[in-house]
Parts: structure tokens; sequence; C-alpha cells
DNA sequence: AGGAATTTGTGCGTATGTATG
DNA sequence: TCATACATACGCACAAATTCC
């Protein structure tokens, strides 16, 4: 709740609170208070300059801090636009993406953005128990409820045993389908690491989001039904359209 | 888990790949190699933009994306370093913070900050299970390992069944020998919802953090052995401290 | 104790590239 | 084809926090 109207744009200089701050907390209040509504577009950056009495840049740093608060995002040759969404998302020891979204009423759908083989590296292997030198598979991946991004991940499995995977995945659109046709009859999350931090640019844009949005990192393990490990995987979760569930 | 790749050594411009996200997989690739160790001090920026024959700016631009993946972290009239491993906090059905840190050698420690009864909000009356208007016992309270601060938390406990425990708490500087004391004998955690966000400033300095900060935020449930909720607590984890490890 | 040096943070001015409509 | 608007990059200057001497 700032102040009426227009007339409130001036800025404090040189009392210890940056310039692009103040900005950001003018828009943000905005942004709040409706007076730029979801969806809308801002004025563009000149125009926000001229209104501020700063330069291009000043401004641009205060909109770089917004969309990493995920209230606006950026569109080369279109403008800057309020952001909308919040999207919930569950995630348990046995979680299966499809059944989830699904159960939810959502519909669930999962592209396999590129897919090859390599030496995994000491870390990679020594998670997935293999020796070192070994070759996996690597899968990226990204995972949509109702067509908006939920999840961006990157997978390695041990590769002789999984060739020929990604084709399957790619066929069946289920990890868990195309793990059947390997002999995987059922897995289940050994082990879940979470940590969170901001998206980098290229993140954002994979998970189609705003630059520098707060994204949750999981890295889990997938055991077979003996407990030998299958996959290794590195998600990342958009913090402000993802919560997430353990227990119950 | 990042990876095998090789970045190109140097700097190609006007091909479509901008230089700063060129310094950004240069230097990634560096951390991942181990050429540049964890608590490693980087070469100030000047240096840095020298050696890759671009703008201080562009360099900069560069370790922005750095420090949003999690891997350097900058500091005013010191310079800039690499990122140190964060400490794995199991959570589970049996969580248990002192447990977890002295298994890990670490020595544990809490505080309690504040504690008070009020009536609870409609949302906390719903989770714990009471009627509208119910009053609980509200703890604030703070976790050290090694006397850096690891979680804050507030707790929302029913207060006919609890009253007394604030005090029996600073007694035993164990929540769990002052569940002993009224009755519970064991309790386990029936549901963990984690979402992350930046730290409010009162927040960042509870945690001896600096501001603006990501956190993790919990908000656990806790039963008795009856399956009977006897404790809500919302916590916030210092994102880059502290690594949350689900199930195993 | 205190000032100088070091290093990151902020801000301005300018120029050019690239995507959109 | 053209104007608009964001993206990248360079150069300069000063502020703020820390460390060194």
């Amino acid at each position: 709740m700032t102040g009426e109207g227009q007339a409130a744009r001036t800025i404090a200089r040189g009392g210890g609170h940056a310039v692009w701050r103040q900005i950001v907390e003018h828009l943000a209040a905005d942004i709040d208070a409706g007076r730029l509504q979801p969806g809308a577009r801002l004025p563009n950056e000149m125009a926000l300059a001229e209104t501020f009495s700063v330069n291009r840049h000043t401004v641009r740093r205060a909109l770089a801090e917004l969309a990493a608060k995920g209230l606006v995002r950026a569109s080369i040759g279109r403008g800057t636009f309020v952001e909308l969404p919040r999207l919930a998302y569950p995630i348990g020891p046995r979680t299966r993406f499809t059944e989830i979204v699904e159960s939810g009423g959502r519909e669930a759908s999962g592209e396999l953005i590129s897919s090859d083989s390599l030496v995994a590296s000491a870390e990679v292997a020594r998670r997935l128990n293999l020796p070192e030198g070994a070759s996996v598979l690597r899968l990226v991946t990204r995972r949509s409820a109702d067509g908006v991004p939920v999840a961006y991940g990157t997978s390695f499995l041990p590769l002789p045993r999984f060739a020929g995977l990604a084709e399957r995945w790619a066929e069946y659109r289920s990890i868990t389908k195309a793990f059947a046709d390997f002999g995987v009859a059922d897995y289940s999350r050994a082990e879940t690491r979470i940590t969170a931090r901001e998206a980098a640019a290229d993140e954002a844009a994979e998970l189609d989001l705003a630059a520098r949005c707060i994204v949750m990192v999981l890295e889990s393990l997938n055991v077979d039904s003996a407990g030998v490990p299958i996959q290794l995987t590195r998600s990342l979760f958009a913090a402000d359209r993802v919560e997430l569930v353990v227990g119950r």
C-alpha cells in the first residue's frame, strides 16, 4: 500500500537504500495492491527509467529482482509482464509423477528433451554404486501438469542394463512403463536430497519461469525391488509453483 | 553430478553464445573438476576480466549466475568464494535434531527464544485437529550445529495438554525429553510440507544469515503414538547450509 | 587505533545485437 | 520494412565493507 496514483515515485538517494531496491518495492507494491494486474504489461524500461528518474540499467536491475521473486517475466520484443501462476505439486517416498498428477485431476505430460550416453562422473558412479569409469545413460526431461512445466530434470541410469530406454521413454511417455520393458516391475525412491537456490538463466528458461526464481533442487535415487540403484535424478521445481509433501 | 563437460577455454564472440555464459561454463567446469576447491577464493573481478579479456560487468554477470547456481558466494571487501558442502539433515518419521547433529560429529544446541499461549488460527486448529478457538502453546526456537544456526522455527501445541512444556523444554534443552514429562513416550512426524523462499530481514537475522538468503520452509506435523497431532512446526532452514535428506 | 589498499556493489552513459509485431 | 523493446557488452566513477599495514 504505497501512495496515491503516480506521484509517490520519488527515490531517496544516498540513504543507504539502493535505488534499484526502492524501485523493486514500488513495483512490488503496485502488483500487490492490484494496480498492476496479473498478466498486465509493465511500462517499457525507458518509460520506467523516466518515471523514476534513473538510468535504464537501474530499472533493469530492479526488474531482474522482480523476476527473481517470480513477480514479473520479461519477453524480448514484447515487454515485461506480471506473472500469475500458482500450482501445487505433492511428492512422496513412492513418487510416480503420472499417478500423482492424474489423481489430482490434472493432465500429466512429459518430454524427453535429450538423451545420450557418457562415462559417469565419480559422484554419479558412487551414488549408482557403479565402478569408476562405467557408462551411464543420461536423460534430460521436463514434466508438466496441464501444460505448465513442473519439473525439469537430468537422470543417470546404468548403461549396459538400460540401453535403449530412452526410445521406450519417448514412446510410452512414462518412465514406469519404460522400466517395465527392462524387467523393472517395481521401483522405489531410496533417498531424496533437497536444497533450494536461485534458478540459473538456462534452468529458468526450461521451466518457463522468470529468470532467477527460486527453485528447489531434488536429487533422488531410485532402486529396483532388489534394492539395486537404477536411476539418479536431479530435478528442479519452481518454489513458487510447488510445495513438496513428504510422508503420509 | 554436473558432469564431464569440457568447457571451451576460449571466449567465442558473436557466435550466438553470450560471453558471460561462456565464462559461467568455464568457471563451473573449474569448480566441478576441483581446480577450484570448496572454500577457495576466486581471482577478483578485475583479474577475471583481464583473464577473459572482457569488461568487469560481464564477469559480474557470470558470477551472479554462478551465485544463483549455488556454486560461489560473494562478499564485499573480501572476494568471491567457492561454496562449501551443505550439512545433510534427514527428514523422516523419526527426525530428532540432537541425534542427527551429534551423529554427524557436531555439537547440537538449541535455544528457546520465546513462548506464549494464544488462540489458534483456523489453519493451525485444522492441522492440529482442534476445535475453532482452542488455545495453543507457541514456542519459538533456534537450533544450531557447532554454534552455527541451522533451523529457526515456530511450534504450536495443544494447550490444555502441554501447559508448562516451555519450562521443561528450557530445562532439558530437548523437546523429546520435555514430551516425556507429558506422557508422550514416543512421537513421529506424520507429514512435512516443504517450500522455499527468500528470508525476511528478521528471519535472516535469527539465522545469522545475510539478508535475502534463501530459506527452505518446513511445515511438519508431529503425532503421538496414538496418531494424535501434538505439534505443528514451521521451521526455516538456510538453503545454503542445509541439505534435507528424505528416506533411508 | 586508524588510514590506506583491496574488493565487491551500485549507477550512469553509450553502443550494438536480436526477437517481436 | 520498420519501429519497438529487451539482451548483451564496454567504459567510467564512486560507495561500502573488509583487510592490511
